[in-house]
DNA sequence: TAAAATGGTTTAATCGATTAAACCGTTAAC
DNA sequence: GTTAACGGTTTAATCGATTAAACCATTTTA
C-alpha cells in the first residue's frame, strides 16, 4: 500500500497540491476559504496522510535531524549522554542519528561523513584521539557542530565540557586531605585534552601539597584489553606503595573495582579510591564509591541549545566548562 | 559553502548529469569512455563530491535507514542491544535512528510515526505494554519490522526473542536444586508476554517440585519509583520467609542488589539470588551474581538479518526464540 | 467608470538525484 | 549500398514536497 501523497489528496478534493500544502502547513492563514480548508484537512485525515519528510527535506534543505557520534553507545557514560541528547533534541522536534566511533579516528570520520551525506542539520561530537584536523575542517566548512565532553582546545568551534583540571585537582585534593600521600593514578595514555587536564589537575594538587611527581604511581593504559591491563596496573601501583587510587574514567574504575573486590585489601582503610563519573551500579561495591560527578543533563541540554543556535547563526561560538561535583561516600 | 552536486560536476566536465551519475554509480559499465569516466571521477574527487542521500532516497524510495525503538537508551540492556543493532546495520550500510519509548505507548506510537515519516526502510521494535494493536496495524500496512526481546504473541510479524518460559523455569530450578523452596519472585506487573512467560516458567518449576504457588512470595511492581518499591518488596518477601530471590529483569536486580548490600544478610548463605541479563557491573556485588544470559549479539544480528529479508520479501515471516544460558556464579 | 485592492486558487519552478528512452555517429553485416 | 547493431551520450520524466509568482473574479476606492 503506497503512502498517500499531497497529490492524492489534491486529486480527491479537486484542488491543486499547492493549496493542500498551504492548508496542511497552516500557511496563508485566512486567505483560504474555510470550507475547502476543512475539506482538505478532513480528506487528509481520512486518507491517513503523513508528510514525506524526505521530500520535504529535499526542498527545504532541513532534515530536522542531528547526528551524534560517541565512543560506544553500550558504554553507560555514552548512553547516559545519548539519552539526554535524545530528549533535548526531541523537544525541539529533532530526531537523532547515532554512531559509535570506538575511539577510532577512521570510524569517526566515516560516521561524520555518513551523517553529512544524510544532510543532518548539525552534529554533536565526542571525538576520539587524532581527529583534531577533521574538527578544524568541519569548522572551516561551516558545519554546525558541538564538541561534547571531549574536545580539541586548538580546534575552533563550540565546546561543552567539564572543567577537568579542577575536577582532577579536587579528586586528588580529597585524597590528600584524608592523609594519603601516595596516590596511584589510573589513566588512559590518550592525548585527549580532557584526560590530560584531569591528570594535570591531579599533579598540581600533589605539587601544592609538596609531593613531587612519581612516575611509578602513574599508570597510563591503551584503550584495548583493559580487562587485563587495569588489574595489572593496580597490582603494580600497590606494589609501588600506593595508599590510594584515582581512576580517571568510569571504564577504568568499573574494571578496577572488580579486581579490588578480589584482593585481600579493604577500601577505604587499606586503600582509598576516587573515580570519575556517576554510575548507580558502582554502588554495589562494598564501599560505595566517592566520585566526581559530571552534570550530564545540563551538559547535554547546553550542547543541544548551542547547536541549535549555531544552526541559526554559525558566527556564534560558545565554549563552556561545567564544574564537577565531588560526591563523597565511603571509598575515600 | 554549498555542497557540490552532480550538476556542478557535469558543468565543470561539460557533460550531462546523467553521465556523471552513471559513472559515479558504476552503472552502464563499459559503455562509457574510459577517458570521460576518469575525468568525471577526478573532478568529483577534486570538488569533494558526496552524494546527497536525501535526494537519492526520494528518487530510489530507499533511505538505507533503520528505526530502533527501545525502552530507554540509557538502560544497559537497551544500549547493549543498540550497539549490536548499530554494528549489524552498519555492516549492511544502514544507519540507525533511535528513540526511547520509556514504556509509554504514546511515545512508542510517536516514535514509530516519526520514523515512518522519515521513510525508514524498516523498524526494530522493543515494544512497551499496550501497543499490540499498533503492531498489528504495522503488519497490515506491510511495514517491515521485527519485534525484538519483547513481543505480542497474538500480533503477527517477525519476532526475535528469548525462550523466556524455559529461562524462568531454569532459574527457578537452579534455586530449587540448591535446596531452596521459598523462592521470592521480583517481577513487573507488566502484561508484556515475555515477562509473563518468565513468571510462568518459575511457577511451573515450583509446581513440578511439589511447591504450590504462594502469592506472598511474589512481588509485581510498576515501572515507576523502583528505587522505593524494590527495596520494599524485598523486605516484604524476606519477612514472608523467602530463602531466595529471583529477579526477572536487570533493572530490578540492579536496584535490588544495592538494597541487599545494606542488609545484614549474606548472599548466598542466608539468601540465594538469581537474576536475568548480564551486566559486568553486577560483578561488583560481593557475591557475583548467577544469572540468565541472553545471547544479545546473536539476537540482534538475527533481528537485522530477518529485517533485511523482510524488506526484500514481506511475505517471509520468522519467529525465533533463543535459549538463555544459565551462568552460575556465587550468588546461587 | 477606470483603477486598485482583495480573496482564493493555480501554475510552474525547484530541491538533487536516478534512469528509461531517445539520439546520433560509426562500424559491421548482408 | 542499405540496414542493423553498437557505442557513447543526452533528454526528459520522476520522486513528493514547497513557495514565489501569476491569474482571475469580485469588490472597493477614487
Amino acid at each position: 500500500m503506497k503512502r498517500t501523497s499531497l497529490k492524492d489528496i489534491a486529486q480527491r478534493v479537486g484542488v491543486s497540491t499547492a493549496l493542500v500544502s498551504y492548508v496542511l502547513n497552516n500557511k496563508k492563514e485566512g486567505r483560504i476559504s474555510k470550507a475547502i480548508a476543512e475539506r482538505i484537512r478532513e480528506t487528509a485525515r481520512a486518507m491517513n496522510y503523513r508528510t514525506n519528510q524526505i521530500a520535504k527535506s529535499l526542498k527545504t534543505n532541513k532534515t530536522m535531524t542531528i547526528g551524534l557520534v560517541l565512543a560506544d553507545i553500550s558504554n553507560p557514560f555514552s548512553s547516559a549522554i545519548a539519552r539526554v541528547i535524545e530528549d533535548a533534541a526531541n523537544e525541539s522536534r529533532y530526531t537523532v542519528l547515532f554512531g559509535s566511533a570506538d575511539e577510532n579516528p577512521e570510524r569517526f570520520r566515516r560516521l561524520v561523513d555518513i551523517f553529512r551525506d544524510r544532510q543532518v542539520d548539525g552534529l554533536i561530537l565526542l571525538p576520539p584521539n587524532g581527529v583534531g584536523e577533521d574538527i578544524r575542517r568541519l569548522y572551516e566548512q561551516r558545519v554546525p557542530f558541538v564538541q561534547l565532553d571531549r574536545y580539541y582546545p586548538a580546534s575552533p568551534g563550540n565546546v561543552v565540557a567539564l572543567d577537568n583540571f579542577t575536577a582532577g585537582f579536587d579528586g586528588a585534593s580529597l585524597l590528600l586531605s584524608t592523609g594519603r600521600s601516595r596516590i596511584g593514578l589510573i589513566a588512559f595514555e590518550s592525548q585527549l585534552y580532557h584526560l590530560r587536564q584531569r591528570k594535570l589537575g591531579y599533579q598540581q594538587a600533589c605539587l601544592q601539597a609538596g609531593i613531587p611527581p612519581e612516575p611509578s604511581l602513574v599508570a597510563e593504559l591503551g584503550v584495548h584489553q583493559l580487562e587485563k591491563t587495569v588489574p595489572a596496573a593496580i597490582d603494580k601501583l600497590l606494589k609501588n606503595g600506593a595508599d590510594s587510587l584515582f581512576f580517571l574514567s568510569n571504564t577504568l574504575s568499573a574494571i578496577g573495582l572488580r579486581h579490588l573486590n578480589q584482593l585481600p585489601i579493604r577500601v577505604p582503610d587499606d586503600l582509598a579510591v576516587v573515580s570519575f563519573d556517576e554510575n548507580e551500579l558502582l554502588d554495589l561495591f562494598y564501599a560505595p564509591l566517592t566520585y566526581l560527578q559530571q552534570p550530564l543533563e545540563q551538559m547535554g541540554r547546553k550542547a543541544i541549545e548551542i547547536l541549535l543556535a549555531a544552526m541559526e547563526n554559525p558566527q556564534h561560538i560558545t565554549r563552556i566548562n561545567f564544574p564537577a561535583t565531588l560526591v563523597r561516600r565511603r571509598s575515600a
